[in-house]
DNA sequence: TTGTGTTTTATTGCCTCC
DNA sequence: GGAGGCAATAAAACACAA
């Protein structure tokens, strides 16, 4: 049987991969596909795996007595290797023969590299997506936490003047008319806040037309200022920004950028203001 | 030097696509 | 059905602390 992959170290008696061996030392495939393509490996028998060009001559490697050994690749090799991964992550058979040829490997070598290197872009992007989705996380946790802080100092603030306009409303008799219909003095306070309030609801509700807190014809005219409460500078660079683009030393570009979790991203969001309503954590009414 | 953890290279089996 | 991709895994090579 062809192999061009065997290699058996003498001192711990180990077989690269998960090969099976009969009695003679060949080895024997249990996948359907050899381990190197017939074309890939013809004349290749005893060729260590990893060779530089000028390697390719020194008796050291090349002795037929001496076993095969995993190799590690040339930094020179590595760096045309990344070059190309860089420029396109999936290898078509002609630039894999070619990227071969110019470094003196295998061709299954070429493509196996290119296996690996994918699986650790793609390692490195779960990292990063998951670096990503912490931070967000965390972002819209202390946001919620601030509200929800909000939301009941503003209840015990309606509690307080509730009681307190109940009490002059019971001594209105001697009240002039004129005077009931002023303003109380910490109104405009309340006034601020329920300004928030609504802000705030506005910013996150879908749609429920800036209800909820005052009914529109009251006393109080609340009008959405148009300024919105998250501020995108309260978020961490890229946080719930487009996710697209984001690159790191790993990510060289040779893919398109975008996270895994771009989609993720946005059904969060999205999920988190729904869920948001139907807990109504931003409606105190 | 040696034990241990990490990285790199390679294999296998399964899956999808044409 | 063959080719190629991927996940899981083995094992060599490497790094590094004790």
């Amino acid at each position: 049987m062809e192999s061009g992959r065997l290699f058996f170290d003498p001192t711990s008696g180990c077989h690269g991969g998960n090969m099976l061996f009969l009695g003679s030392g060949d080895p024997v495939f249990r996948g359907s596909r050899s381990i190197m393509g017939i074309e890939e490996t013809s004349s290749k028998r005893s060729r260590p795996f990893f060779s530089s060009p000028d390697e390719l001559f020194d008796e050291e490697y090349y002795d037929e007595q001496l076993p095969e050994k995993k190799r590690r690749l040339t930094p020179e090799q590595v760096h045309l290797l990344e070059r190309s991964f860089e420029a396109e992550n999936k290898l078509e058979p002609e630039r894999k023969t070619q990227l071969a040829k110019k470094l003196g490997l295998q061709p299954r070598q070429v493509a196996v590299w290119f296996q690996n290197r994918r699986a650790r872009w793609k390692t490195k992007q779960l990292e990063r997506d998951y670096d990503l989705l912490k931070s967000t996380y965390d972002s819209l946790l202390a946001n919620y936490d601030s509200i929800v802080k909000d939301n009941e100092k503003l209840k015990s603030e309606v509690v307080s003047l509730t009681e307190k306009l109940q009490a002059k409303e019971q001594g209105g008799a001697t009240i002039p008319a004129q005077k009931s219909e002023t303003v109380p003095e910490d109104m405009n306070d309340i006034v601020g806040s329920l300004q928030f309030s609504v802000k705030v609801e506005d910013r996150l509700s879908t749609g429920s037309g800036g209800s909820a807190v005052v009914d529109e014809e009251g006393p109080v005219q609340l009008v959405d200022s148009g300024d919105s409460y998250f501020q995108t500078d309260q978020y961490p660079a890229g946080c719930v920004g487009p996710v697209d683009g984001m690159q790191s030393e790993e990510d060289d570009g040779s893919d398109d950028g975008r996270s895994y979790f771009s989609d993720v991203f946005a059904a969060a969001e999205q999920q988190q203001q729904e869920e948001g309503e139907a807990l109504g954590w931003w409606v105190w009414s």
